[in-house]
DNA sequence: TTTTATTGACTGATCGATCAGTCAATATAG
DNA sequence: CTATATTGACTGATCGATCAGTCAATAAAA
């Protein structure tokens, strides 16, 4: 059988297809041990022996879900990435948003997958060789096309900027409203746009901050 | 009987206090879901009918941790915002480092609590009455004084700095060693006081980024 | 007809929770 | 001082529910 990702999205069964959609809402709402495969498989309206007979296991599912959405998210990143002239004035700003535009796009999965990406910011173990194989090699690009954005900034900093980013990410991408409790009855949700702006320009200039070596 | 809160350290029973540290450190490394009873129980040492009897649930117990270390950081939190004198040149600076050290210090639990605080984060809907009720308070006070500290900006702006500093934390609080990967062979973990620096120069960076209505 | 997709019935393991009861310590009564 | 309640701390056995996963049978597609 041809492995999920070779497939195109048009070969796919229907129920393949629902059992992924479903998969994907299930884990970001209950996370991997809090969501059951018979609640999943109600939900994609498919008998809980489907999801077996498809992924054979819950882990494999979990895995397909996560290999799926982040292919979508960083294939796009590295289209974005690849158009950008690095040495150009506002190469870092750039960058960022290469980084942050498909995440937080529909593109991304929306709320649903974006619960189950900051959870994996927490870093637990199971999901530690997952993330290494999904997230690290275009991971690893990043790192470079920061450093070089940043002027030539050592890997270790660049490293340092995209971690902190990718927290200021997960923190604004499940959007829960606590912002806006916490900013008071006038500040209304931002759109997509403004939010995107607002967050590449505080990690750039964070990054700033950082590159400096001891000045404010 | 007294609120575990109201009693003492010292009053407290061996096993109580060893359930509560079994009860972080499991869930910590398997989230609420996927930490068990029995696991727990076999941790602290003590038989699983005991947690019941202690805490009544499974929910209450989890309760039971966040309220604690919840406590003991945002108690430190204000006691050093308190000291801070927000008209100063680098108030903001030092309004960060407030919000972060009792969090990356011992007293903030070290990387077991740190993984819980990392998946609060991702906002899912059995902690977010939590999250009210343990963090918000304090949250508040910080949006305020991140406010002044920035001369004034809005409570939107605050709460928004707020917000990505708290992603920047979880970020990096849970260091499982990925930003050594990304970085190469050469980048040890920073020392903490180093960490702290680098982070809180990095919010101020952003901070600031974000002030300036529109230039780079 | 052969392969692929899908189902319902089922299983053993494990889950959180309950319960009856033990044991030492403390308070009360005689 | 002694005998009797009363409590708090704790345990082993066990409950029903739910879990992921299996398998033989069947429907659909090739």
């Amino acid at each position: 059988m041809k492995t999920l990702i070779e497939r195109t999205e048009a070969s796919r069964t229907h129920a393949l297809d629902s059992i992924l959609n479903a998969a994907e809402i299930e884990f970001a709402e209950k996370g991997f041990d809090g969501a059951s495969m018979k609640a999943l498989a109600a939900r994609a309206d498919v008998s809980q022996s489907l999801l077996h007979y498809h992924f054979s296991s819950k882990t494999k599912l979990y895995e397909a879900v996560i290999r799926e959405r982040s292919k979508l998210i960083n294939d796009e990143r590295i289209v974005q990435l690849a158009e950008i002239d690095l040495t150009q004035d506002q190469a870092l700003y750039r960058v960022i948003v290469a980084l942050f535009q498909p995440a937080l796009s529909p593109l991304g999965g929306g709320r649903a997958y974006a619960r189950i990406f900051a959870g994996l910011i927490a870093g637990h173990e199971r999901d530690q060789d997952l993330v290494r194989e999904c997230y690290d090699p275009t991971a690893l690009k990043f790192v470079d096309a920061i450093s070089v954005a940043m002027g030539g900034a050592s890997r270790v900093i660049a490293a340092q900027v995209y971690q902190f980013s990718l927290g200021v990410l997960a923190s604004v991408i499940s959007r829960d409203g606590r912002a806006e409790r916490l900013g008071g009855e006038l500040a209304g949700p931002l759109e997509d746009g403004r939010l995107l702006d607002q967050l590449a320009r505080f990690v750039v200039g964070g990054a700033k901050a950082i590159a400096r070596p001891d000045k404010f």
